[in-house]
DNA sequence: TTTCTATTGTCCACACTGGTCAATGGTAAG
DNA sequence: CTTACCATTGACCAGTGTGGACAATAGAAA
């Protein structure tokens, strides 16, 4: 890719960024259209390869791109927070400021994960591990809290990714998406598996 | 479309109709080639388009037969049960049974709902809410059973559908789909739902 | 042998693809 | 004002993929 994309205007940038990750979580690698990229950000086609090679260089720049910001906003959220539900809490946090800059970062890290095409597959495999890698880090550091015998860790877990994927679904398909009113749901949601599992004092 | 395509062996007609769930299902209406599909199911060109007058007529007898055959087999499979927690056993063992028959049909129904295409979107719309109406009668007839304080019917229920959900898009993604497998998975969750939210007699 | 229909696969006009490139416009330095 | 530079444009290209048509075939039934 071409550096001096990084002084572009920022507007532009994340509208370049934006349109690409849009198309490319919603149609897969193969099936978005660079022709529609540009149109959504609203430049011309010269100008793309003026900055990226190729589709494939634009690609790669996404995921390498979409997992450096999205590891150092955890990292900033989070500041070694242990406490179960805590972590979850800020997690989501950082989550929704994600969302205001990029809303389809999210959906388009997922959709890399199920990329077949293997050119495509070798140039995310690396950024995606790493990605995996700090998540689970993460999680291996937090203080398990005491449970009802009916449910265990990793259920719990499991529980909490399903509804805040869900939440997170949900909200993107809004006609008007609203970051904070995801985060006050997810919250909430939160704040009831957490009522329901923990035994109280 | 061909009402003869209903006299073919019903091993055709379910390569015929799973190959086009399955492609309409990943790629969206736009995008899924009637070459794709028939290359997967295994038929010439020609033969497609002998029992479908065209793309949109495909797409068409698909939601209709879709719908029908959902509704069939979940009137079938709960017969008036009223207990909450019961249904959803039922419900999902009910979707088991289709998941071997048509491993995307469900996936399908699911895309219907967020095509953009307004050619597309009123060929869909009056199955869907058939659909949807269904569901709904459905469950407006269940007992609510009591519940802790801290969550109500409306929140348990969207915890059901995130996981219920969750679990079935992970399904669908792995290399060799068990339905009966994921079945087990989801009776243990909704198990688990029933033990964390109830209020122990 | 004839008739009929399911089935094939080639063919086509055309829309769309990723990518190029000569031309343009704006801006900052000389 | 001139020059030089580079971001930016959009027409253009060759190649591929598209939905759909259709004449040719195969295979069974009469």
């Amino acid at each position: 890719m071409n550096e001096k994309f990084f002084d572009l205007k920022s507007d532009k940038q994340d509208r370049m960024i934006n349109a690409a990750l849009h198309l490319f979580a919603d149609n897969g690698y193969k099936h978005a259209s660079t022709d529609d990229i540009v149109r959504e950000a609203g430049i011309s086609k010269g100008l793309l390869f003026h900055y990226f090679t190729n589709k494939e260089g634009l690609y790669s720049f996404l995921t390498d791109y979409s997992v450096k910001y999205l590891l150092f906003e955890y990292d900033r959220a989070i500041e070694g927070e242990t406490d179960f539900f805590a972590f979850y809490d800020k997690m989501e946090n950082a989550k929704m400021g994600v969302l205001r800059n990029y809303p389809y970062m999210y959906k388009f890290i997922d959709t890399c994960k199920s990329e077949t095409d293997p050119d495509i597959l070798s140039i995310s495999r690396e950024s995606l591990k790493r990605y995996n890698d700090a998540i689970e880090s993460y999680e291996s550091k937090l203080t398990t809290p005491g449970l009802r015998n009916t449910v265990s860790v990793t259920e719990l877990q499991a529980l909490l990714r399903y509804t805040i994927d869900g939440l997170t679904a949900e909200h993107l398909k809004k006609k008007k998406p609203d970051p904070d009113m995801l985060y006050r749901d997810i919250r909430k949601y939160i704040g009831l598996i957490k009522d329901l599992s923990v035994i109280p004092e």
